[in-house]
DNA sequence: CGCACTAATTGGTCTGACCACTTAAGTTTG
DNA sequence: CAAACTTAAGTGGTCAGACCAATTAGTGCG
């Protein structure tokens, strides 16, 4: 009658995050029903509810009474979820901090206006991807910016997965920064 | 046999809300089982554990399988945790506050789609800017986003330096916005 | 073609049961 | 008497099946 617990409940959220995956759903599409879901996952309906909850506390997936339920619109929310996820959960996957990582730097980027002594600043760094980050953040000159930024970087160099973006992609920032700014 | 459904699911988590303040509990407490809270409330064993299950995500209660559920240590707050240490650890300048209060709510500005109703409401609370600020960050509907902006924002109203934006800025930004939705 | 109605689908809730874990009371034992 | 063990009650976790409520797809009629 009643199936051993073989899965947890973080457990069915990974199961119903691999199953969208693996289903290739886009932003917006719908997903099984939740009456489908305990079925194919062999857990019960229940069960798929509490993950569901999450994954729409988490800003993942979105339930319309009677429609069914939906995979939000990533790409809007992506860096919400992104932060969200890196917050909730302590083992933060590698793929995850490095999202993290670059969306507080292109948040930077987008903040920081493109002077000048900023530029010629960030060109003489240009050969070294750590260097060159630490000091396109610290123009921000927002301390709070600056940990939280710092945090999430220790998290990154512990991966020892080497730069961050590779020399071509730097350079190309700061052509697009410079691009940016007033002509003067 | 079955009761009528008068309760909504966010109506759930504001009934055990209220039952713990009214309960008097401080943090570390045990609350009531789920059964007792299921009687006490009308609602069923289940609606309860999906309030409690969205309470766990806010860090505000935590469940211990076989123990019970315990009201979160405040202060040890799973993710605010996180940037309230940020915060407080150096004693953050005010401006860094600011900034970051900003950030995250041009953040939710291009997060939100700009449809007619939500206009509507952000121009009937124009006139207060933390009332304007916070329907704005609610509309995100993502409740961890939301309580990290509380926690920031409660950092800024400690600070008492009156309003973030003035009126003229508030206008502003709901035109910019408007300007965003497209046609259709 | 379009409108109203109906049936099927889907999320939301309820009930009662059983499992797994924790806690505390009771018992035994040194 | 105190410590270790055993046991029973309590609590969260899961399951199954049912019904309610809202939406959607389908059908028939005008």
């Amino acid at each position: 009658m009643h199936e051993k617990h073989a899965s947890s409940f973080h457990g069915n959220i990974s199961k119903i995050r691999k199953l969208i995956v693996q289903s290739s759903l886009v932003p917006g599409d719908r997903l099984p029903s939740e009456r489908e879901l305990a079925e194919t996952l062999s857990i019960s309906r229940a069960s798929v509810r509490e993950a569901l909850r999450a994954l729409s506390f988490l800003g993942i997936v979105e339930t319309r009474h009677g429609g069914g339920t939906f995979l939000c619109e990533q790409d809007r929310h992506r860096y919400i979820e992104i932060l969200s996820e890196f917050i909730v959960t302590k083992q933060t996957k590698a793929t995850d901090i490095i999202e993290m990582l670059r969306l507080l730097e292109r948040m930077a980027f987008s903040e920081i206006e493109p002077t000048k002594e900023r530029l010629d600043l960030l060109e003489t760094v240009i050969d070294d991807d750590r260097t060159f980050r630490q000091q396109l953040i610290f123009q921000l000159k927002n301390e709070l910016f600056i940990r939280i930024w710092s945090e999430v970087n220790r998290f990154f160099e512990g991966l020892d997965v080497g730069d961050l973006y590779t020399l071509e992609e730097r350079t190309k920032f700061v052509e697009t920064w410079r691009g940016m700014g007033m002509p003067e």
